[in-house]
DNA sequence: TTGAAAGCGCTAACAC
DNA sequence: GTGTTAGCGCTTTCAA
């Protein structure tokens, strides 16, 4: 493996000069420079990450943090990873994913303070969240995607879950549905502290009054069984329901499957709508769903960038906590793709512009 | 952020001690241990991972490659990292995934030739794969899930195949099935040397011929409409069929959708086994599918070890080709779980023993 | 426009 | 059982 003395030696010119061709850092003459990417490439000369990291004491690696006990990444988890790898690509670092689990806090305070990682993306951010406490201790440059209950010292890029349960009820409404019940993820789901769950209840109880209706909320496990249960939970609580607003991605096969156990129609007799839902997903269904599709990519991209900004950025005070550390916050709402499952209910029409 | 020195300092010890306190790479007594450890905890001391790296040649991380093009990390490839990186950490090791992309020969050239990687497992190996060469290149130890063609120079870890469609027809033959047909993955997925699909594929026609009877392949879109397409077709060539075998884990909810369509059940009429599918997607199903379980956790776990046991075994000619240079080359079956979606076909018993 | 040299924070001989 | 010290391969002053 050949070392920039190696390129020096061969290019006749000081290693302090080959330092200079590759990192730009000053004028270099057209001459000299050749000469010295010559060498490089005859020695196949790649730089030693870790000598390079210890002298610049930056690595040039951001870290994606991304829980991963569960059920796997969804398609829209894997939208926004390529995303993040392809802003960090073109701003010139390498992306790693970490999966940290739950329980090894220590494990992510050890990653956090060996300076291996320049900046840190965590993901699946929980409204009282220990890592988050312990990576700011740490002190590396932080992004979330979601939001911790106090967000004033951080930055963060998220779904707009109100706006986007505002547009899915819209749609139903705007069908003619008047009896809509959500299905959220499970109560112990809730009762942790998971940011959307938490919002996309708040945003529907609000998005129903508004409309001047009653907003009934069933919780589900995240199973096919918990799916079949909740539906006869809503068909209990409101027997009158005409459609299902789901924001539970795994709960919705058994809501689907319940349905026609029942001998009701998808969109006919109930209209199904899915939030947070990649169209890989929605298009798994029969028929194919209508759903809030998540901003994936762009989540991804917007939260790297916005580290890198904070990175590239001015030297000045980075360490220093003041007000002057500029935070990025930013939400993003899912759009509606209408598909298959929604319809006008059978009893009524739509409701006109002025009704 | 405090270093070495400074514990030294503290504890009135020389660096060499802290460092070897750390390693545990020559003894030390035990009241000089206590100092330094006392001293590092008043410091609140974090080793600085690239330079230790630099001066010991040895990153301690693993790089876990994954292409993520496609629709995202099923509950299979899930089990799978974590299966790895729990292998990982108690080697102790840091498993970073890295989302390489397809096109990115170069990209993936340089992050293994950085020595950032003491090790690298790629995973989603096709039969030609050219990210192989480059890896062999850069001399990065390396263990593949899944296989190239040419096997010979390299350690791998990989299901058998053979064996899991050797159980899955045998299971389906048992239940008295004759005409079962094998939706595998698209007919592009086949052509671009994808090894599951081909293995699984020259397997399905094995077990087939066998038992004696008509081997029937229809190649799917990975889509739930390929999946329906795929029925269609199996219909057209089989139009007896009483069972299907599916090794496409998207196609599966089209072809089941498409079942129901034309008012057959399952597995009253026709029965249904999923190929190298998680529990999770197995239980969305309704019923839920019989398949056959990837063993997703163990492959990681295997994996690592592999790479760890060359890591850190003798550190003799590590770089030489010879045939001394021990591979790991092991194939794992899935295990047959049986849910609600087989049974004896219609029109005919389970075969006896004799028969 | 270029070179010399002092580190970055650690490991691992080598010495005792 | 412990200390001294020469690097690891690079970046970045300082000096020309």
């Amino acid at each position: 493996m050949a070392t920039m003395h190696d390129v020096a030696r061969l290019a006749q010119v000081s290693v302090s000069t080959v330092s200079y061709v590759l990192t730009g850092t000053r004028p270099i003459s057209q001459a000299t420079r050749d000469k010295v990417l010559a060498a490089m490439a005859e020695l196949d000369y790649q730089p030693n990450a870790m000598a390079r990291g210890l002298a610049s004491r930056r690595s040039r690696i951001l870290g994606l943090l991304m829980p991963m006990d569960e059920r796997g990444l969804g398609a829209t988890e894997t939208a926004f990873v390529t995303g993040a790898a392809a802003a960090a690509s073109s701003a010139g670092y390498h992306l790693v994913l970490s999966p940290v689990g739950g329980g090894d806090l220590d494990d992510l305070r050890r990653l956090a303070s060996q300076r291996m990682l320049d900046g840190v993306v965590l993901m699946e951010v929980q409204l009282a969240d220990e890592r988050v406490t312990v990576l700011q201790e740490t002190g590396v440059p932080l992004v979330l995607i979601g939001r911790t209950a106090d967000t004033s010292t951080l930055s963060y890029v998220d779904i707009d879950f109100d706006q986007t349960v505002r547009e899915a009820v819209a749609h139903l409404v705007g069908l003619g549905h008047r009896r809509i019940v959500y299905v959220n993820h499970s109560a112990a789901t809730l009762a942790s502290g998971y940011g959307p769950a938490l919002r996309t209840r708040d945003a529907f109880v609000a998005a129903m009054t508004g409309h001047g209706l009653d907003p009934v909320m069933i919780a589900a496990e995240d199973s096919a069984a918990g799916g079949r249960a909740a539906l006869a939970a809503a068909f209990a609580r409101a027997p009158e329901l005409t459609a299902v607003l789901a924001m539970n991605e795994t709960a919705i096969f058994g809501i689907l499957g319940e349905l026609t156990g029942r001998g009701l129609s998808v969109p006919g007799d109930v209209s199904v709508v899915s939030m947070v839902t990649s169209p890989q997903v929605a298009e798994l269904a029969t028929p194919a769903l209508t759903a809030m599709t998540s901003p994936g990519s762009a989540l991804g991209r917007i939260a790297i960038e916005a580290l890198v900004r904070h990175l590239d950025g001015p030297a000045v005070e980075r360490h220093l906590d003041g007000p002057a550390v500029e935070r990025h916050q930013q939400l993003l709402p899912c759009a509606l793709e209408v598909r298959g499952s929604t319809a006008p209910p059978r009893s009524r029409r739509p409701v006109g512009a002025d009704q």
